[in-house]
Order: C-alpha cells, then structure tokens, then sequence
DNA sequence: TTGACAAAACAGGACAACCGGTCTGTTTTA
DNA sequence: TAAAACAGACCGGTTGTCCTGTTTTGTCAA
C-alpha cells in the first residue's frame, strides 16, 4: 500500500503527485467494492488520510474524481487485462483463450468475485452522466477495436477468412462481460469457463463434430463473501 | 399511467393493491433509469402521489422496496422477453435468435437504450446486500435453465447432440447481457445485431465454410440521449 | 546564499440540502 | 371495534461542496 503521511507534528511534507495517486487507489478500489454512488468522499478521505480541502484541491467535484479513475485506472486495467495479452498472442482466438483463462484462474485463487471494473461502472454511471459515458464508451471501443485489429493481422497472414473483425470482437467483449456480471452475481467463477468453452467447442469455424468427452466443467462456488 | 387518487377534499379510499403497484410502478422505472442508490424515496413518493406513511406501511425499508422490484418485476421481465420465447420458439437456437432480434429492434424503434433490468441491478447490488444478491442470481439461474432446458428437447428430438446445454445457455445470456450492457454504455443498439450475426455465423455447428456476402451491418447509433 | 513573494498545496471547519427511517395521529374498512 | 390503510410531520445522520486560513514550495532578484 502507498504510504500515509509521517505523523511529525508542526512539520509537513507536500507531495502533489502521491497524494493525488493515493486518492485515486482508495476511489478506484471503493468504486470497484461497492459502487460509486455508494462510496462516500468523507470515506475516501478517512481510507487515503487526507483532508478534505487536500481532496478537493485536486478533485474539485466526485464526477471529476470518478472521470479520473475511469481515465487512468479503469482504462489501464482493460489494457493490461485484455487488450496487451491480446496483441501479444499469437492469434486472436488464442488471445482471447488466454485472457479467459487467466481471469478464470484468478478469480477462483481469490475467491471472490468483484466484477469487471468497466462494466461496473458502466451500468451505473453511463446513464447518469455524458462525460462520464462517453469516457466508459471509449474504453469499450478500444478494447473491441484492439481485438479486430488482432482479427484483421490473422486475416493477412491467411487465418479467419470467414470472420468478420468487428463481429467477432463484439462477441468476445460481450461474452465476457456478461459472463463477469453472471460471476459477480452467482459469486461462482464457473461461468467464465462454460462461455469460455461454449466459445471454443462452437465458434471454432473447424468445428463441425467433436462430440469426443468433453472435460466435465466444474462448478466452482466459491466460500468466502466478504465486501471490500 | 396508473391514476392517481382524485383530489377530494375529506373523502378517501384505501386501494393497498393499487397504491403498491403505482409504488412498484414508479420504482421499477427509476430504479432501471438512475439506478437504485440514484433513486430517493422522496422522488418516488412524489411519482407514485404517495405519502410517507402510506409507503412505509407497504416497504418498511428501501431494501424491501427493491427486492420486490427484483421478485416482481425484474423476474417477470425475463420471463417474459427470454423464457417464454425462448419456450414457444421451434428450437433453442431459434429462440435465442428471435430474442436477439426483437430486442434490437425494439431499441431501434425506441431509440434508446436503458439496459437489461437484471443486469442494471445486479451490478449495483449484488456486492452490497446479501439477500438482493441471492434473489438477482436466482433470476439470472432461471434464465439459463430455461435455455439449457430448450437445448435438452432439441437434443431429445435428435438435434443440437454436439452441444453442452449448460454451456450454451452460459454463452447466450452472457453474450445477451454484454451486449446490452455496451449498448447502454455507447448508446448504440448495433451491438446486438454484431453479437446476434457473430453467434450465427460462428457459432452454427453445420459451418465450416460459409463466406458468402454477409449483409453489412448497420450500425444505428441513437440520436437522443434524455433522461428518463 | 539569501530573502522576498506569489502560487501551489494542504488543513479543517461550516453548511445547506437531502436521505431514509420513525413517530403519532386520523381515516377507512372488514 | 379492532386492524389495516393512510397522512404528514419530524429527526438524526450523512452527503457533497464551499470557504477561510495556514503552510510549503518554486522562482528570481539582490
């Protein structure tokens, strides 16, 4: 965790850049735990040890602290997530194999399910705000661009000839999404791998029959339900 | 619009029914506009000509507002729109498609999209009450079984052997609820129809080569954008 | 190096609006 | 005649924002 100020009395250190990063960690985590609208500034202040005239000298509103986290952390994380290992595969398909797996994998080491940040958001401030939709619209856009790009480097080096780019990246952005808000719900990471194989057994163009035993899913429930 | 009581001055009459359901009414259209934590008790007493005394005696709490909101209205909404179609439809994938369809066209007509009930709600809820959780996933576990039911009789009728019915319902409601969700987000109903067109031509297990001209999708983005 | 000084950074209280819930009392109805 | 249904005021707590004052820091002339 970043470091809270030394408690010196008489003596003060200002630190612009820390301060304002550790503002940013609190929201962004309490955004993601329990919902913007539900996340108090007084809580946020109390959670980073900051004052409220500190808070408000580098956020002068909550929508302006909202848009930063959606800015710089929101969209930082849809591209370490997906959209770098996508690119960094070495097929689209198989980009978006990797990155179900890995988000399956680390949701059921934790054992608990927080939901995609994006889509979190999303759901409850596009409608509230237009500054704030048009910035969580954005990152969508650019996460389904990253994978049609993918789709389009395949199809010149002779892969894909039947898909279309821009159908298929709506597919994996769709499915995974609404797989993240069925496993945010259930709190049951399963889902990510049923759509995952559901994806893979049928959306596969060179798949015409492989009834062979298909690994039998396991459902994963996970124990803990503990909030932020 | 359900009506309000007349203005006479002296008289009254109880209607418990008809007083919750102006309540839920009025509830149910915020709640899926600005969100739950969005939506304050005043404002809803003011639509729904409602005291505060007459609310409290049929909600105590906001809490059990929603959940009836959830049990009632958001349950029925899926029955509705997903499991009774997906039901009367000639096969699962049938279903699926046809949903799909009338919803994308009901947005287009509509010309804006406020996004699938459940999914609004569960994002905002599921992490912060335990009982709204559990009633949000039992919905969202009806409206899998039912997919994964239809897919089951197809299989029985001979058809859909290659497909794991679990697996097939996980990816249709997931790919339903991202879909809705990034066209909530980017006010764009195209997305369904990309996700719908990226199902059927990837996922039908009779294909293997079918490149034919595919239709160019178009995208629709919605003029207006007003508040509720 | 120092001292002046303006701007940035931060402290902390104040405040008005609002929220959800409670309470008492009245009217309707079975 | 008692319970259900409804009216309406009331309250403590919280929220986001604003405001005034203090401290730190960078800048630049002397």
């Amino acid at each position: 965790m970043t470091a809270r100020p030394k408690v010196r009395p008489g003596k003060r250190t200002n630190d612009p850049e820390g301060l304002r990063k550790r503002v940013i960690d609190v929201a962004e985590a309490s955004f993601q735990a329990r919902g913007y609208h539900a996340s108090s500034l007084g809580d946020l202040m109390a959670a980073a040890g900051v004052t409220g005239g500190a808070l408000h000298h580098h956020f002068p509103t909550k929508k302006a602290l909202a848009l930063a986290v959606i800015e710089e952390r929101v969209a930082a994380a849809v591209e370490a997530t997906w959209i770098a290992p996508v690119q960094a595969a070495g097929s689209a398909r198989e980009g978006v194999r990797s990155v179900f797996e890995a988000v399956a994998a680390e949701l059921e080491q934790q054992g608990f399910v927080r939901g995609c940040p994006l889509n979190n958001l999303a759901h409850e401030l596009s409608l509230a705000d237009p500054d704030l939709r048009a910035a969580l619209a954005g990152i969508f856009s650019a996460w389904r661009q990253a994978i049609a790009d993918k789709v389009r480097a395949d199809q010149q080096a002779g892969r894909e000839q039947d898909t279309d780019p821009q159908r298929f990246a709506a597919l994996a952005v769709a499915t995974y999404s609404g797989a993240m808000s069925m496993a945010k719900t259930a709190q049951d990471s399963g889902v990510l791998r049923d759509c995952l194989n559901a994806l893979e057994q049928e959306a596969s163009p060179a798949s015409s029959s492989k009834g062979e035993a298909v690994a039998k899913r396991r459902r994963r429930v996970l124990r803990q339900y503990k909030a932020f």
